[in-house]
RNA sequence: GCCCGCGUAGCUCAGUUGGAUAGAGCGUCUGCCUCCGGAGCAGAAGGCCGUGAGUUCGAAUCUCGCCGCGGGUACCA
């Protein structure tokens, strides 16, 4: 027999009313719920205001709100209690399947609703599978997520990984969402960085000091290996050539790191692709058409400061050289004509970047197709204190050794868990030693609960046939409430472009799940209680794989 | 100086687009396995949500000022 948060049998505190299915219901059960009853406010509301039914913190307070009545009798200089009353009284219980429905604190509106509906939740779980949570809410918008776009002179550094992560994960949530994603990997391999590592790549094969502002990092060493294996080095080698050799070497490396790491990109935009096609030319007549240029000492400006930045910016320098903005705007330009908005992940290095971006879109006439997303800071700590990086020395932490050291797992869910704009104190200690502690497995192992019951001698198959009405006690419910407003945590975690709301909703889940596991048995009840817990247990492990793998983590059968 | 971000429990951080009694993990205490995996559950302690005003029926959330921390401020990328 299973127990319940009082000490009470489940059963017995079993809600002992069975509802009918309204005809309402029976006719569209997938019509939202809360759509239905926002049919009964636009009387009183009208068709302008956007008011929604939430679903409160307290029990006490119901299982949807609204705030209706307080809005609008701000506007007609009425009580907003005695709207409220009016509202629950234009509301037809049984129509709805709702229990109660009644006015409380200032002017809420607060209904009840009955188990039938929740019961109703575990089944479309089990017939939608892995679909589950799946909306159209971006209506097919075209989005293309630009993320980590690292130089191609090095190994991926930390703050990499956490981008890495965030726009994956984002581009995972977006298409669940209903948009169309496409994750970009912008590879910058035309500039002039791609000199400097070649000159640095020639000294280190000759055994010479690499240049001063060239790369001193020890991964030159094994670069160089690389490039001269059929070669011999010579001063005379060209840097170019030999920085393009090299930088592919390092590309390749990236794509294989973030193919370890789950991270999967739609497009390896190269910028030399630009140049091969003319784009920063057609940019530039683009802004000179747009009246956004002007020549001053030698050089061509944008005339950002009459589109919102700071100051112009020199677009063409009076050596006759583009700089990295020109080939940056036309790549921007390129992202309009494939999609219908841009979400750019940035390095916190890259503050100053954003409003010279935005005034050469506005100029071009795209004011509202870009995001941009500043990924901050990592720091990594070890023993409580900061763990040294020189970039100078080469001292970086990369992606690859935070993976051999932590796994995928934790670096993704340590990543994804926190606002992308906060930076993030990495504890490798709390990441290893005190694994067990760890919020991701506190997740992991509420999937690998649900395993552990389903592969039991005797327990039964789950089935989306079984009767549910046995699913009535406080700890079934609470959990099913939960698991029906997946897709919703997905679509404002899409919208506001926050992964870790998806992560807060994950744990919150596991955290219900573990309370209902606490309570109640699935194996050795009475075989209609059973049936019905196993169909929830799946339904819980749907959702829990399913939101786990949005964030790009794994969920195990066994720890 | 200017631009951007951040100040929430001892520490690391969430906070459902302005709602009702502000949450979690770690750390510190106390209970709970004859029973589907105790990597769990229940409970205690811990808060002037940096600060001062403003908007509002209602503010951690929006506006402005101030204080503190971080980052950026190139004819580099």
């Amino acid at each position: 027999m299973g127990r319940c948060a009082d000490g009470i049998r489940c059963r017995s505190g079993r809600n002992p009313a069975t509802l009918t299915v309204s005809p309402a219901i029976r006719r569209d059960r997938t019509m939202n719920l809360k759509e239905r009853l926002n049919g009964v406010l636009q009387p009183f509301i009208g068709p302008d205001v956007d008011i929604r039914w939430s679903v409160p913190k307290h029990t006490a307070q119901g299982d949807l709100s609204t705030n209706a009545a307080m809005i609008v009798a701000k506007r007609a200089g009425k009580n907003p209690r005695e709207l409220a009353q009016q509202i629950v009284d234009a509301i037809n219980l049984d129509e709805f399947g709702l229990e109660k429905a009644e006015v409380a604190g200032p002017g809420f509106v607060n209904v009840w609703i009955g188990p039938r509906y929740y019961q109703n939740i575990v089944r479309q779980i089990l017939e939608q599978g892995d679909g589950y949570g799946s909306s159209d809410a971006g209506e097919g918008q075209r989005v293309l997520v630009e993320f980590v776009s690292a130089n191609p002179t090095g190994p991926l550094n930390i703050v990499s990984a956490r981008a890495a992560a965030i726009g994956d994960s984002l581009v995972r949530l977006l298409r669940k969402a209903g948009y169309t994603a496409m994750a970009e990997f912008y590879v910058n391999d035309a500039g002039r960085q791609i000199r400097r590592l070649g000159m640095s790549v020639i000294a280190r094969a000759l055994g010479e000091e690499v240049p001063e502002d060239g790369y001193h990092g020890e991964d030159v060493v094994e670069l160089a290996k690389k490039v001269y294996v059929e070669r011999t080095p010579s001063a005379d080698d060209d840097p170019d050539e030999i920085g393009k050799l090299a930088a592919d070497f390092n590309v390749t490396r990236q794509q294989t790191v973030l193919g370890n790491y789950r991270v999967e990109f739609d497009r390896w935009f190269r910028e030399s692709e630009l140049h091969s096609g003319g784009d920063p030319e057609r940019a530039l007549e683009a802004l000179i058409a747009a009246g956004a240029v002007y020549e001053k000492d030698g050089a061509t400006w944008f005339k950002g400061s009459d589109f919102g930045d700071e100051e112009d910016r020199v677009i063409i320098t009076s050596e006759g050289r583009p700089t990295y903005l020109l080939p940056d705007i036309a790549y921007h330009l390129n992202k309009a004509q494939r999609a219908d908005t841009a979400i750019d992940l940035l390095g916190p290095d890259h503050h100053d970047y954003v409003n010279r971006m935005q005034a050469a879109l506005k100029a071009l006439g795209h004011e509202n197709f870009l995001n941009v997303l500043i990924v901050q800071q990592v720091h990594l700590l070890r023993e409580g204190e900061r763990v040294k990086m020189s970039k100078r020395a080469g001292k970086l932490i990369q992606l690859s050794d935070l993976l051999d050291e932590v796994g995928v797992d934790v670096a993704r869910y340590f990543f994804l868990q926190r606002k992308t704009s906060s930076p993030l104190e990495f504890d490798l200690d709390l990441a290893l030693e005190q694994s067990e502690q760890n919020p991701v497995y506190y997740i992991q192992y509420a999937h690998t609960r649900i395993r552990g019951i389903l592969r039991q001698e005797g327990a039964p198959v789950p089935s989306s046939k079984s009767p549910l009405d046995p699913l009535t006690a406080p700890e079934e419910l609470e959990l099913i409430k939960h698991l029906e407003q997946f897709s919703v945590a997905i679509e404002r975690a899409a919208e506001a472009h926050e992964p870790q709301r998806l992560v807060g909703y994950l744990e919150e889940l596991a955290n219900r799940f573990h309370k209902f596991y606490t309570a109640c048995h699935v194996i050795g009840e009475e075989e209609a209680v059973s049936k019905a817990r196993a169909a929830l247990v799946e339904a819980a492990g749907i959702v829990l794989k399913e939101g786990l793998h949005l964030l790009g983590v794994e969920a195990p059968e066994r720890m």
